[in-house]
DNA sequence: GTGTTCGGTGAACGGCTGTGCACAAACGTA
DNA sequence: TACGTTTGTGCACAGCCGTTCACCGAACAC
């Protein structure tokens, strides 16, 4: 079976994907490539609402991102490169989170309500970001599921530093610290997860994180270890 | 391009796939149409080690089970009937583990230490379930993680009963016992999750388990709703 | 012993995959 | 104005994908 030639234009037609409005000065090559190449990962973040990275295809990203599967080359080496680009974004706005949380000064004993306030809003601002993570961070492929460990783990840490300049808990030491603090990440995890799946639940959801935090703050508070 | 014709055996050619030894019986047609079930599910389930379900192919599968494509179909209709199959298995297995949580009898006051432990030696026991799990929980495809979803549920609402009989927590209230529960579950999962990470660092992440749930217990204990 | 049921087979299909290639047009520069 | 670089193009290839089809032989029911 021979494939039939198709009808198509002349090779290299129209190099402008994106139609400029008149008045508007042309872009440079370099803004016209980091336009391309965010289209990319925009495309990919897309496709993550309703497949895992892994069953994502290099052609329906091409595609979706308005270029041909070719010109994907000259922003990526692969599919797994972009990938890490996206991870790195993605905790990039979390990051942003952080500071956010940090320089918002809370009422004393209003900071756990706070807290889940700033991480639901987050979420939900970041939905496509929050989601690839979550969809990642036990999917198939290890190389983002090593990148997405280690920025998890160094938000951890973080976190550690901030609890130990509160009053009762800084005098625990490191190790429980670590531990409590890794709880206080595991039910952010968990929070923002129940938030991909129902936003519209967002105000149960955001009290059960204020209470589950407060169960937490109150048993750290009688913590001494042995 | 015209596909060549490969050298193949006649049609129909060897139909018992299973080597059964000279001295036992024959299987029966059930039995072995259960046996190559069991091969397809076992193949998916190693097949999700390094890769998501929704980017396994039926080919594979069908291959690593040993039949062809086309047999595949005799057993369930798509990859994603099978994989709500894995869904029942692998909290058949967990429901296994809540029973024998039930059944030890645990010292009074070491009730933690016994639950990490059986939580800790049930993942292990059971990886491949448990990867699936983790994989398709947050994974690409709605059927399924809308499945585990449920399961998860369920098992934190049996898990609500079990906390009811104990001394000052069967005192507070049930949106109460359900937010403690779900932080229990939640606990559960990330150390499930941590585990198949790193299998080898089995006593750490009993250790710390154990003591995120002292903590919650603790803060459980002093906790009252408004 | 005879006919039926059923778990398997291989060939074939149309479609999608990643990737290599040669080429073109716009941009940037000398 | 001329020339090289860069970012895109279309075509081609080989390979895997899910699914349909006709067929086969062992196991079963009578």
């Amino acid at each position: 079976m021979t494939p039939q030639p198709r009808p198509v234009g002349r090779p290299g037609a129209s190099l402008r994907l994106v139609e400029t409005s008149l008045d508007e000065p042309p872009l440079s090559r370099q803004e016209r490539k980091e336009r391309t190449r965010q289209a990319l990962l925009n495309a990919a973040l897309a496709q993550l609402e309703d497949r895992s990275f892994g069953a994502m295809s290099l052609r329906e990203v091409s595609k979706a991102a308005g270029i041909t599967p070719t010109a994907f080359y000259r922003h990526f080496d692969s599919m797994e490169e972009l990938g890490l680009v996206l991870v790195d974004d993605s905790f990039a706005s979390l990051r942003e989170l952080m500071r956010a949380g940090r320089s918002e000064v809370a009422e004393p004993g209003d900071d756990i309500r706070t807290s889940a306030a700033i991480l639901v809003r987050h979420v939900q601002e970041h939905r496509l970001h929050y989601r690839f993570i979550a969809r990642e961070r036990s999917g198939g492929i290890a190389s983002l599921r090593a990148g997405i460990a280690r920025e998890i783990h160094s938000f951890s840490s973080e976190l550690v530093g901030d609890l130990r300049r509160y009053p009762v808990l800084g005098e625990l030491d490191t190790p429980s610290l670590d531990m409590i603090a890794s709880l206080f990440v595991t039910v952010m995890v968990a929070t923002a997860e129940r938030l991909l799946d129902a936003p519209e639940a967002e105000g149960e959801i955001r009290a059960r994180t204020e209470d589950q935090m407060r169960i937490i703050v109150l048993g750290a508070t009688q913590w001494h270890r042995v």
